[in-house]
RNA sequence: GUGGACGUGGCUCAACGGUUAGAGCACUGGACUGUGACUCCGGGGGUUGGGGGUUCGAAUCCCCUCGUCCACCCCA
């Protein structure tokens, strides 16, 4: 076997990638409606950002982090995420002079894990987050944007649960009051749950095991927890949600694998496709992220989409522009075409030449198997008459037509 | 990280430990010397993932390794 790609880290083909672009502009254009910019973040970031952002005791950051150090001896790793990285952005670049800012981003991300499928150690992200707007219509608005931007997809299938983990004031009361309960029924958890009672109480909330799951059946809930600020602003979220024909699953229970969450939290699963790795995008509201990374203090929401697991499950395939394959016949044809086809690319019609000089039965056989829409013969009977002869290759009929007006019937109509 | 299933032409898969590892699709040439998708005939293509072992003999059995998939863990 020759070289091989790393495990986990693939190639994204011609046939897939044309899906990819897609699902990239789509997100563009629609982002691009609620006021969002775009920005490039670096892939390598030093690693003191995701200890202190994602949390030490986080799984990203205690087994998943592709972690290097560089030649002069800084401990750098490879993004796992990317809000931490726009956050770091935004305080860096001092982007808080302005009175909000809206941010998208696209690119891969990396983590350390056993690969299946939609799961890959290199896997690309989109995400968004908006900056310095404390309002829970920002909440539901970013959402909304989130689940338009499905519609246009195509995606089906699409279940959104959200909840609130609550913000500095209640949680580490909800924490305590929690521990408490579990503390009661040490017997009855997972080993990995009672490793987990100290650290992040929250996560047994959802452990898989049965015998949690049924400990945890009785247990408090963080929505009854909520202090009043918090409580009113998650019936806001769900208020607005509701007039945008948004009406998303509660699930009080629902604990995000990273620290930096206050508040509405929310996880979008696909029903099909996935196996066990449903959730196709995930974010919420990070409130105290900007000022404990040593930035002013900002209110924030975001999301992150997963684009491998999104193309997994999307229905509709990407538009396409009609495809020509021009076939000269002969020297003078061969002369002829050069020009022809370099007006028709200058008009934005896709034209791909066949340079082989076999029989035309197999260079058709060729425009077939390239999928053309088109199939342009110049040869000498054309020449003579100053024609082509255009073959639909869908409807199996041609024509001749004159070499100015050719453009206007491969044009696919635009 | 744990457990399991599986790796055979480009693709989907056959072949009980026993001749030269086969078939369909795809590719290529011809029937048809300017017309694809149908039909018929011919042709090319393999280190059976890689390495080691058992055996007179290994695609087949054993060990190691790499990879894919599934479940767990967790997540996008």
């Amino acid at each position: 076997m020759s070289i091989t790609s790393v495990r986990g880290f693939n190639d994204i083909l011609p046939g897939e990638s044309e899906l990819w672009r897609h699902i990239e502009e789509t997100a563009w254009s629609v982002f691009r409606t609620y006021g969002f910019s775009e920005i490039k973040l670096p892939i390598v970031e030093k690693t003191e950002l995701f200890l202190r952002s994602i949390g030490e005791t986080t799984d990203i950051v205690e087994k998943e982090m592709y972690t290097f150090i560089d030649r002069h001896g800084d401990s750098v790793t490879l993004r796992p995420e990317g809000t931490a990285p726009a956050v770091r952005a935004f305080i860096e670049r001092k982007l808080h002079t302005a009175p909000v800012t809206r941010l998208y981003y696209t690119g891969p991300m990396f983590r350390y894990e056993r690969p299946q499928k939609g799961r890959y150690r290199q896997f690309y992200q989109l995400g968004a987050e908006v900056f310095g707007e404390e309002s829970p219509r920002a909440d539901a608005e970013t959402l909304s944007m989130l689940m338009r931007f499905f519609g246009k997809l195509g995606v089906e299938g699409a279940r959104l649960e959200i909840n609130s983990l609550g913000d500095r004031n209640c949680r580490p009361a909800y924490k305590e009051r929690l521990y408490n309960y579990l503390k009661e029924r040490t017997g009855d958890l997972c080993e990995n749950c009672l490793k987990r009672i100290d650290a992040n109480p929250l996560r047994a909330l959802d452990c898989k095991v049965p015998g949690c799951i049924e400990a945890t059946r009785e247990a408090p809930s963080i929505l009854d927890s909520l202090c009043e600020p918090c409580a009113g602003h998650f019936e806001a979220v769900r208020r607005f949600l509701g007039l945008s024909g948004i009406s998303p699953v509660l699930n009080p229970r629902m604990v995000r694998g990273l620290d930096y969450y206050t508040r509405t939290t929310f996880e979008i699963t696909a029903d099909t496709g996935l196996g066990s790795q449903n959730a196709v995008a995930a974010g919420g509201r990070y409130d105290s992220l900007v000022s404990e990374l040593g930035g002013p203090d900002t209110p924030c929401f975001g999301f992150a989409v997963g684009i491998e697991r999104l193309a997994l499950i999307m229905k509709g395939a990407a538009p396409r522009k009609p495809l020509t394959v021009f076939v000269a016949l002969g020297d003078e044809a061969v002369l002829k075409g050069v020009e022809l086809v370099a007006a028709w690319r200058e008009a934005g019609i896709r034209v791909v030449e066949d340079f082989s000089t076999g029989a035309l039965k197999s260079r058709m056989r060729k425009a077939d198997r390239l999928n053309a829409d088109f199939a342009v013969i110049l040869g000498d009977n054309e020449l003579k008459a100053g024609t082509v002869t255009i073959k639909d290759m869908r409807k199996a009929e041609q024509a001749d037509i004159e070499w100015d007006r050719a453009a206007g019937a491969i044009s696919g109509g635009e």
